[in-house]
DNA sequence: GTATTATATTACTTGATACGAATATATGGA
DNA sequence: TCCATATATTCGTATCAAGTAATATAATAC
């Protein structure tokens, strides 16, 4: 029987993993990734559509943030919000489908 | 501009997956599910492989149990635990792909 | 400069959870 | 029945994260 541990370097990335679906596991921020699915948007229009405070819509984008998980620029007084890339999205879909969800959530246009 | 809330249908759906995604987020629960790939094993095996105290590893084989990531079966003393089906893994792969993972874990032999 | 709008940060509270230690339960054997 | 093994549960604690309220910062217009 095969008992040996986990490599480092493994182990290193189920850690990194375990953080990514931390960042995923909260309602607000899968909306977030939903709404972000059609474009950037500002945190104005990220707050007409996602019901959260202003400081918590603001943290919560933070996390997705420093994960990695958006990018973003600012235009005047706006800040834009974009996903940093279609993967994050792709988990999500994937999950959402296993759990019977419409389909329509998480598509990324090309 | 497309200011609509999102439909109950859809917030249940991403609640759960919310819910699926805070499961996944600990090292240990993926080192899990990741030996599991190699098919059913024993609480025993387990604490072999990976570093948990044993109450540890029994909480954690609750927390995928009840979330339906694991099914179970005793044998005698011992108790078995499984992949309740491949998606988990696939999603797993799928992150771990992205965060440049050797690509060795979470295989589901067929 | 001042005012206004948009977003971020801080301080605080509260609820969830991971962990260790100790204990309990369940199964099978002598 | 008593014992040993395998697994589960309870309890206490410490940490962490999400939320609110209040405040601060940044950018632009006047």
């Amino acid at each position: 029987m095969n008992d040996a541990k986990l490599s480092e370097a493994s182990l290193l990335t189920l850690e990194r993993a375990a953080e990514l679906f931390g960042v995923l596991s909260t309602p607000v921020r899968l909306q977030i990734i939903r709404v972000l699915c059609d474009g950037e948007q500002n945190v104005t229009h990220l707050l007409a559509q996602i019901e959260a405070s202003q400081p918590n819509m603001s943290r919560h984008l933070q996390v997705l943030y420093q994960s990695g998980v958006l990018t973003r620029r600012r235009n005047g007084h706006q800040v834009y919000y974009r996903l940093a890339d279609a993967s994050q999205a792709l988990v999500c879909r994937l999950v959402c489908s296993q759990l019977g969800c419409d389909g329509q959530d998480f598509e990324v246009p090309v």
